[in-house]
Parts: structure tokens; C-alpha cells; sequence
DNA sequence: AGGTACTATCTAGGAGTATTAGGAATTTCT
DNA sequence: AGAAATTCCTAATACTCCTAGATAGTACCT
């Protein structure tokens, strides 16, 4: 009678989905597929996890800490542009290092408020990237949209670049690095709000 | 002996399961689903459609070109900022009125070639968006970084907001206006590239 | 050491889904 | 009308999620 416990735990179980995952695709992500790489039969994970939904989305928190601590470690004793670009490339990395858990991180938000309220890497990103626009000197609400438009295009490059989105007649790289430098020149100069402008 | 044949067709399937997706999403859209929602069996559905994974390869070439037709219509006769404002508000409508399509646009590339072959949507999508962006006086290679970065951007935005990424704090639609001004202001005053620029 | 309580895991099974194969009904062509 | 092609069905397999109830392992208490 072999029965020497696996040991399972909640987060080792998503651990392995989130490996599970950059490998083969988050939408191949079954509960069967990760029992069978934890050597477990099915039914046993559900006393770690409540279901294929409450997996996905812990994998999710999983992977806004991991990409938030990422980012933070990137940015350390950087400024100004420096700064930026290294903020940039982190979240980048993070994507192509781990493609299951960043498109994790895209699922329209469902996850047990219970346990996202433990989670730090949500709310910690937020305050990262404001921290680091603030060094443009803008003011609120300037500062949200700038947040925003940010977090909208590093977001958007890496998901199409993911998709598959960019023709092959250019390098990827070449145009993040002119996104890159085109961000910074924007936050620098953000334009003014002339509503109704007389001159 | 009721046997009153319903009609089926390839193209029939794909909006059945393009409408569903709209209104359930596009990961609950199942070969059964869609054959409840035409009263059908599955198995009949497979004489229209290679597989689940093709319907949705033909969904989203639907929704490519859907949104290229919008998009077209709206930047018509227009210039300039109009012309910007017109398309992004465009794509982001689209975005609005249709999620289960356009989070099928999102899904990495794995569609019979010989039916994308067929389809105009993307091809039109990058040339209407390149003619659009001819105005703001760009060679290449900048021209292409500045249609990757509008590309995403638009995408980055319109993803995070279905996602529920922005916090209620301020109207997505305040900072939907400031970021095509912003991309604008861009657009216009693009970052000429000093490489080892001594000055 | 032995008993007890807890929990991790298993066995068994219901319901739903994707997909294939082959057959019957209906339309269309000749 | 008869033949051919198309449209749809029935039947069957295999895999998935998930629940219930049983059993084996561990930890603690005395």
C-alpha cells in the first residue's frame, strides 16, 4: 500500500498550475493535468483548492506578486528614465519568462475577495507606479491617466507581441526600445488640458 | 418524422458562437452550446467546422473584420486628430459592444492559413491604420514603431478596462480622452532618434 | 505505547464536453 | 423519378470537473 502523502498544499497546487501553464497554455490548465503532475489523483485537490476557477485566479495572484516584486527589484535605486525603462523591461521579461501566469493575470477579476485581500501584489503595483510617475511632476489627475496610459501600453505591446500581433519585417525589440523613449518624452511634456482654449 | 433541417452553414455556426460569446464569454463558448442555440446536436456541427479550436479561429476573423469595417467607416473622410480620435473611439466601441469577439482577436494565431488567406480583415486593418498614421509625416522606420505603439495602446487600454484593471477612482472615459490627446501630441512631435547624440 | 482526532488522499461515480463513425433523411441535379 | 450530395442524426469513446463517502497517515494527548 503505497500512500506516502504528497504533501499538497494550496500553494504548492498552484505553483504547479502556474507551471503547468508557461508550459502548455493557461487554457490547458485542468485539474486532472495538474494532479497528474503532482502524482495525485484529482478529487484530492479540491481540500487545497475549491475549484478550476479558484486555481486560475490563485494563480493570477500569484503572478501579479511575483511580476510586482520583479518590477520593484528593477527599479531599486533607478530615476527618471532609467527608471522607467527598467520598470518597463521587468514587466516585459515577466511575460515572455512566464506566459501562462501573465495571461492569468488578464482574466476579468472573479477571485475570492477573502484571499485577495491577502494578496500584496495588486495594490503594491499601484503604488509602484505611481511612486515612480511621480518623478514626472504631474499632478492628480494627470498622474492617474499617466498611470494608466503607461500600464495600457506596456500591457498592450506585450499582449500583441504574445499574440503573435507583429509582422516579422521588424524586430519586436527595435520598436518597444522607440515606445520606450516615446513614453518618456510624453511623460516629461504631458500636454497641458486646454478645454475650450481661446487662443 | 420532424426532421425540418435547419440550415446549417460555416458561416452560421461562427455567429452563433460569435453571439454567444458576446453574451456568456468567449471560454464558455462549447461546440454543445452552440448547437443548443441552434437546435442541433454537436455531431452536426462538425460537417460546418473542423473543431472547437477552428470555430474559434473563425470567430475571430469574424471579429477582425467586423472591427476593420468599423473602423473604416468611422476614420472616412476624416484627418488628423479627427481622424485618430475617430479610430481609437472605434475600436474601443467595439471593444464595448462585442467582448466574446474581440477577446477572440486576442488569441495567439493558430488559424487554417488557407481560411485566413481568404479573410481582409487583419491585412486591411494594417493598412488602414498605416494610411491613417501616413499624415503624421513619419518615415519608417518610425512609422511602423508609431503604429505599434498606437496599436498598443488602443488594445492595452480597451484589455485592462474589460479586465476591470482601473479602479473606480476616475472614469475610464476621462482618461480614454487624455490619452488619444496625448497619443496626438506623440504623434506629432516624435522623438527624433539620437543614438550617442554628443550634444 | 495506545488511543483519538484530524486531515490528506483514495475509490467510485454523475454530469457535461469534444470528437469520430456510420446511417437516415432531405434537397438538388439530371 | 432516380441518383448524388448534403444535412443532420444516433451511437460510442474518452476526457473533464466535481461530489460523497471511505481509508490511511499524522499528530497530539495521556
Amino acid at each position: 500500500m503505497r500512500m506516502a502523502r504528497a504533501g499538497l498544499t494550496a500553494d504548492r497546487v498552484t505553483l504547479a498550475g502556474a507551471e503547468l501553464a508557461d508550459e502548455v497554455g493557461l487554457e490547458h490548465v485542468t485539474m486532472s493535468a495538474v494532479a497528474r503532475r503532482l502524482g495525485v489523483k484529482d478529487a484530492s485537490l479540491y481540500a487545497h483548492v475549491r475549484s478550476l476557477e479558484d486555481l486560475r485566479g490563485r494563480i493570477a495572484l500569484l503572478a501579479a506578486d511575483e511580476k510586482t516584486i520583479r518590477i520593484a527589484e528593477a527599479i531599486a535605486g533607478r530615476a527618471g528614465k532609467d527608471a522607467l525603462v527598467a520598470y518597463a523591461n521587468a514587466w516585459r521579461k515577466y511575460a515572455h519568462d512566464h506566459p501562462g501566469r501573465y495571461t492569468a493575470t488578464q482574466i476579468p477579476i472573479q477571485i475570492d475577495p477573502e484571499l485577495a485581500a491577502r494578496a500584496p501584489g495588486p495594490r503594491r503595483a499601484v503604488e509602484l507606479t505611481y511612486s515612480m510617475l511621480r518623478a514626472y511632476a504631474l499632478d492628480e489627475p494627470d498622474l492617474t491617466d499617466a498611470v494608466r496610459l503607461m500600464r495600457s501600453t506596456l500591457h498592450g505591446f506585450t499582449s500583441l507581441e504574445a499574440a503573435g500581433g507583429f509582422a516579422h519585417s521588424r524586430p519586436a525589440e527595435d520598436s518597444w526600445a522607440r515606445c520606450l523613449d516615446a513614453l518618456h518624452t510624453l511623460l516629461e511634456r504631458w500636454p497641458a488640458h486646454h478645454e475650450g482654449d481661446p487662443s
